[in-house]
DNA sequence: CACAAAGTGACAGTGACTGTCACGTTCGAC
DNA sequence: GTCGAACGTGACAGTCACTGTCACTTTGTG
C-alpha cells in the first residue's frame, strides 16, 4: 500500500531524512535533547526550521521515528506466523525479531548513546513508552482479530492477549535496562533471555536460584 | 519529610489547586483536552496563567498531579511489608493497593469519564505511562534496596524484579483498558483478578479454558 | 516545452511554559 | 499591635515547539 519501488523524489526525501537525523541525533548527545533547538538543526543541515518540520512532525520523532516502520515490520512477521499457532508462540517470534533488531551487530556503541539518550531523557523516555504501547496496542488488535477469524472469538473485555503482550514487552523493556545497567555490554539477547526466564518461571513461589 | 499538619497557607494553597484541578477536569471533558487553554481555565478560576502555573507544572499535571500522592502511598505499602516477605507477595500487595483506590466507591462514573480522558487522549496517555513508570522504577529501586538490606544483593544487571514489576503493572494497565471496553460496568477487583490469572497460568501452553 | 505537483523560505500566529519585577497580603517575632 | 520577611499574585516579555499560508522555484511527466 506504500511500498512502491523508490523513485528519485521519495530517494532525496529519505536522504535528506536520514541527513536531519544523523546530525540531530548528534547534536542531541552532544548538548542534549531539549538545550537543542529545531533551529540548532535547521542551520547545522542548512534549511529553514519549517522544513524540518516537514520531514518530522515533532522533535521526538527526529530520534523515535524509526520505529513507526519497526512496528510495521512486527506486524509483518506476525502475520507470517501459521494459522493456529497460539498467542504466546506467535508474540515470541515477534519479540524475537525486536530483539534483532535492538542489537544490529557493529552498531553496539551507537546504540548505547540512542539508547542511554533516550532513557535519560524524559520527553523522549514518555514517547518511546508511547511507541511501546503503540505496539502492544497492534499486536493486541491482531490477535483479537485472528481469535475471531479462527471462529474463537474472545469477549471484547477479555485481558488475556493484553496481559500476554504487556508482560512480553514489560520483559522487553527490563532487559534493556539492565542491559544498559550493564554498560551495552554483551549481546542484549543473553540479557533478554534471562528476563524471559523470569516471566516462564512458576508463579507463586518466586525466588528461583538466580545466576551467581 | 513533607507531612506536617495542614497551617493555614498550605490549606488555602490545596483548595486553590483542587478548584483549579475540579474547573480544569470539566473543560477538559466537555472541550477536549488539546482545544482547552490554559488562559480558558485560568479565566474560569478568575485567575491569570501565570498563577495556574504556580500549583501545576504542566497541563497534564493538572489530570494526572494526583498520582504522585499515589506513588507515595505505594512505596509506604511496600515499605509496611513484614521483612522477608518474597518481592512477589510484597508486589501483589502493593497492587492491590493500587487496584482499591483505581475504583473508589460511589464515584465510577467520575473515573470513568476521566478514565476515558486520559486514554483517549495521546498526550495524557503518554503522561499516564510515565508515572506508571515512574512508579514501577521507585519499586524496583525499593527492592534492590530491600535485597541488599536482606544480606542477598542483586546484580545491577538482575532483570527479575523489574520484569515481575513490569508484568504486574501490564497486567494491571491491560485490566483497565478492559475495563473501558466493557464500559467501566462492574467492580474493578474482578476485571483485575482474571488479568492477574493469566499472569499466573502456567507458561508454555496458553489457551486455558476462558470464562463464556 | 508546458504544466501540475512537490519542495522550500519567509512570515505570522498560537499555546505551553519561564523569568522577572513590583505590589499587596500574611505570618511570626517582638 | 506592629514591623519586616516570606509569600502569592498580576503584568509583561521572552523562548520554543509547532502550524497555516503564500509566493516562488524545482522537478517529474506527457
Amino acid at each position: 500500500m506504500a511500498e512502491k519501488e523508490p523513485g528519485l523524489r521519495e530517494r532525496t526525501r529519505r536522504a535528506v531524512k536520514a541527513e536531519i537525523a544523523a546530525v540531530a541525533k548528534r547534536l542531541f548527545v552532544e548538548r542534549g535533547f531539549e538545550a537543542t533547538t529545531i533551529d540548532d538543526i535547521a542551520a547545522v543541515v542548512g534549511m529553514s526550521q519549517r522544513s524540518v518540520f516537514r520531514y518530522f512532525a515533532t522533535k521526538e520523532e527526529i530520534v523515535l521515528g524509526g520505529y513507526d516502520a519497526v512496528l510495521a515490520d512486527l506486524l509483518a512477521e506476525l502475520s507470517a506466523r501459521p494459522a493456529g499457532e497460539d498467542d504466546l508462540a506467535s508474540l515470541r517470534s515477534v519479540l524475537a525479531f525486536l530483539v534483532k533488531i535492538s542489537d544490529p551487530p557493529g552498531h553496539r556503541d551507537v546504540i548505547a548513546s540512542a539508547l542511554r539518550l533516550v532513557f535519560e531523557t524524559p520527553l523522549l523516555y514518555a514517547a518511546y513508552l508511547e511507541k511501546l504501547q503503540k505496539m502492544q496496542d497492534a499486536i493486541v488488535a491482531v490477535l483479537f482479530e485472528r481469535a475471531r477469524a479462527e471462529g474463537r472469538p474472545r469477549a471484547v473485555d477479555d485481558p488475556e492477549p493484553r496481559v500476554l503482550v504487556a508482560a512480553e514487552f514489560g520483559a522487553f523493556l527490563a532487559a534493556q535496562h539492565s542491559w544498559l545497567a550493564l554498560g551495552v555490554k554483551g549481546p542484549f539477547a543473553g540479557v533478554h533471555a534471562r528476563a524471559v526466564a523470569v516471566l516462564d518461571a512458576p508463579r507463586g513461589q518466586a525466588e528461583v536460584a538466580g545466576p551467581k
